[in-house]
DNA sequence: CATCAATACATAATAATCTTATGTATATTT
DNA sequence: AAATATACATAAGATTATTATGTATTGATG
């Protein structure tokens, strides 16, 4: 089962924030595959929301660059910059916070598995 | 405090749904002050998303309608066709799925509050 | 060894959805 | 009397995602 896009909409920078926050830098192609296996499937970013995304976080400062080549192939890791850190933290706390709220409102059941 | 705008993206018609079912019928407007009481101000939602987003259900076949006055003032109800139930219990389904997923993903601690 | 799948980037056209602004009108509060 | 609240509606513009396309390297499979 994939979710209907409509419900991971509005999800994508703070899924890829968070994942930065953990792993310190990451590739584009690596951001999908962790996510794919991380939900088990459920969540498969695509690569056309995906790259104009990290394109547009790396132009307002909040992430920052690094192309190495593995071979002949590139590859361009990304990484938060100091405001970047700092925007994470918030973007993580509104969403915990924005979780608690529909769960109330939608009344729905916790699953501690 | 009000949420950023991109994290509510996708949840309306879900938010629509759930209310629909507790309440059996309601109208726009007070779909917006439910929604508005419920949350302490952190979600408002906007007449130019709420009443196309109403208009497309209908359209669809999810929803019903029902149109009366109050002295000279209209007031649309709608409520769930049978269709609208079964899909209902599909959405908030799926989307206590999804926000499961998303608290493993963001490692978010739950609150009982 | 040739072909397919996977890795890895990028962007453009289109679609969907929301924000912001505007419009109309009635009812209530100050 | 004027401002606020109630109650609907829609249009222009912005944002963001989907789908499709493009390029190129590397690894696996028959």
């Amino acid at each position: 089962m994939i979710y209907s896009s409509e419900l991971i909409k509005g999800t994508l920078k703070t899924i890829i924030l968070k994942l930065l926050k953990e792993n310190k830098r990451m590739y584009g192609y690596e951001i999908t595959q962790t996510v794919k296996e991380m939900t088990n499937g459920k969540i498969q970013l695509t690569e056309g929301a995906l790259y104009p995304s990290l394109h547009a976080l790396e132009a307002e400062g909040i992430l920052v660059t690094e192309t190495e080549y593995i071979g002949k192939r590139v590859r361009k890791y990304y990484s938060l910059s100091p405001e970047g850190k700092t925007m994470t933290k918030e973007k993580l706390s509104e969403f915990a916070d924005f979780m608690n709220t529909m769960r109330f409102l939608l009344d729905l059941k916790i699953s501690n598995a």
